[in-house]
RNA sequence: GGAGCUGUGGUGUAGCGGUUAACAUGCCGGCCUGUCACGCCGGAGACCGCGGGUUCGAUUCCCGUCAGCUCCGCCA
């Protein structure tokens, strides 16, 4: 495909129309921005209000159901990227129709309709269409997608057309637009950094080798190094939305190879509750963010009450009391995480729980040991609807004390020597966390497969 | 890396050792002037994933294979 020409763009510039007075720079009830840019002519779905009764509209979309109800009157449900629209024809328009999907521009006079789902609905006096859709795969214009997800998948850009689909990834982009300001509110600078790395870093096994000419290089399984730096480099609070790469053949309906991972990373902070409440605080306020919007459609509506926190260990003793559960490894099975959110759920009614005080053996080298208890650790698992979707805690960052927990774990120390410069120049005691985008937007939707939550999984 | 389950028109399902392989939806044709899961009538569309075996006979039972799904390990 030819990229766009800038002289063409330039002599087509007499084409282009300045942002319409009337639109608002605020969202709408439904928190959707009407389309400031929108070419002068055409209307959007969602502004076919009763103030436009009467009036001259054009709307362009594509036609997502018809229903003929007479050899002269038919309802075409017209689709564009803000919603929805009852279009009207009659007469000789019923032959134009084209089958479902297809890509139209009609226009006509927006009245008062009797329909129950929308007040005003557009009667046509013209059809024109711009782009024929072949005959669907499945069925698109049903209340859901019936097909398996891999025939979802091989269809996606097809399968995205669906209001469901459409939810999802806009409650996404939500999520993350919060994420953002959230943090931004709260001091952070949003960051973004390296994806592919000339070494591995925290383990080594789960890394997507790639070529870099000629050299091997790895892709990024976490940005948690490059954070930490940033933190000690003197932003002292930074943020990274971005995609990070686990090469795990876990074909699971909650991983991802690929996944979107929301960081934060923050400096002088040397109480992991402070972290906490930081999540949790967080997370009540996108619950209440979302819920005008997406309420309707989440399985968690508005702020819970707080979220308990217990160590691991008496995770476990509950689980071992209340359902006769042994954990093998002294760690939570995913069994044992629905088991103890369902717990947390019933006795402080919220569907959350930290789990903190991870023994020292099953966290990454950095994470910070406990001055009472080395065998522990100053961190934490959020478990969510009875899935993990966060992990974080304080990290070490006294530069003597991480060079003897690489040691222990026979780690090459001339391997991190980029990470551990900035721990030589007054590391301040520091902590994060991560929260998994696509985990978190699955649950709150209720949607079964993670797959559903990510908007391209090509693999 | 390990375990289990499934594979039937485009899609979603039913079914059975011998059936014209069923139903819904989608698609095509006809009818219908206020639908909103529109309705009514008619039609096309499946060698029942693939290969082998058992059997008089396999879509059905067995083995293999491929694909998909679910779970475990690991994680967010």
């Amino acid at each position: 495909m030819a990229p766009l020409q800038p002289k063409k763009w330039a002599q087509n510039a007499s084409t282009r129309v300045a942002p319409r007075e009337t639109s608002p720079l605020v969202p709408d009830e439904e928190g959707i921005f009407l389309w400031r840019c929108a070419i002068v002519k055409r209307s959007i779905a969602k502004e076919l209000t009763p103030h436009k009764a009467g009036q001259e509209v054009l709307l362009s979309g594509w036609v997502r159901k018809v229903r003929i109800v007479g050899g002269d009157l038919a309802f075409l449900i017209l689709a564009d990227g803000s919603g929805s629209a009852q279009i009207v024809l009659d007469g000789g328009l019923l032959d134009k129709i084209p089958p479902v999907e297809s890509a139209i521009t009609v226009s006509g006079v927006a009245q008062e309709s009797r329909s129950r789902e929308y007040p005003v609905e557009l009667l046509a006096d013209q059809l024109e269409v711009i782009a024929v859709a072949d005959p669907l795969p499945f069925p698109l214009n049903h209340k859901v997608l019936e097909p398996g997800l891999d025939l979802l998948d091989r269809y996606r850009p097809l399968a995205l057309r669906h209001p469901n689909m459409q939810t999802t990834f806009r409650l996404q982009h939500a999520l993350i637009q919060h994420f953002e300001e959230f943090f931004t509110g709260e001091g952070f600078t949003r960051v973004t950094t390296p994806k592919i790395l000339s070494t591995g870093t925290e383990g080594g096994a789960e890394l997507f080798k790639v070529d870099y000419f000629g050299q091997t290089a790895y892709l990024a399984q976490s940005p948690q190094f490059f954070k930490q730096m940033l933190v000690g480099a003197g932003f002292e609070r930074v943020f990274e939305v971005g995609q990070v790469f686990r090469a795990e053949e876990h074909r699971t309906s909650r991983h991802l190879n690929e996944f979107i991972s929301l960081d934060i990373e923050m400096g002088f902070v040397s109480d992991v509750n402070e972290l906490m409440t930081l999540e949790e605080t967080f997370l009540n306020s996108l619950l209440e963010a979302l819920a005008p919007r997406f309420g309707a459609k989440m399985v968690i509506k508005g702020a819970q009450k707080p979220m308990p926190r217990m160590a691991l260990s008496d995770a476990l003793a509950v689980l071992e009391k209340k359902h006769g559960k042994q954990s093998r490894d002294g760690n939570i099975d995913p069994e044992g995480e629905r088991l103890i959110s369902a717990w947390a759920e019933r006795e402080y009614g919220v569907p959350a729980v930290f789990l903190h005080s991870y023994p020292t053996d099953i966290r990454p080298f950095y994470a910070l040991a406990q001055d009472d208890d080395p065998g522990l650790t100053h961190s934490f698992d959020l478990i969510f609807r009875g899935q993990e979707i966060t992990s974080g805690g304080l990290r070490i960052h006294n530069v003597a004390q991480l060079s003897q927990a690489l040691a222990k774990r026979r780690l090459n120390p001339e391997t991190y020597e980029f990470y551990l410069q900035v721990f030589r120049y007054g590391m301040p005691p520091h902590g994060g966390f991560a929260i998994g985008a696509e985990r978190l937007t699955a649950l709150l939707l209720g949607l079964n497969n993670i797959r559903e939550a990510s908007i391209l999984p090509i693999f």
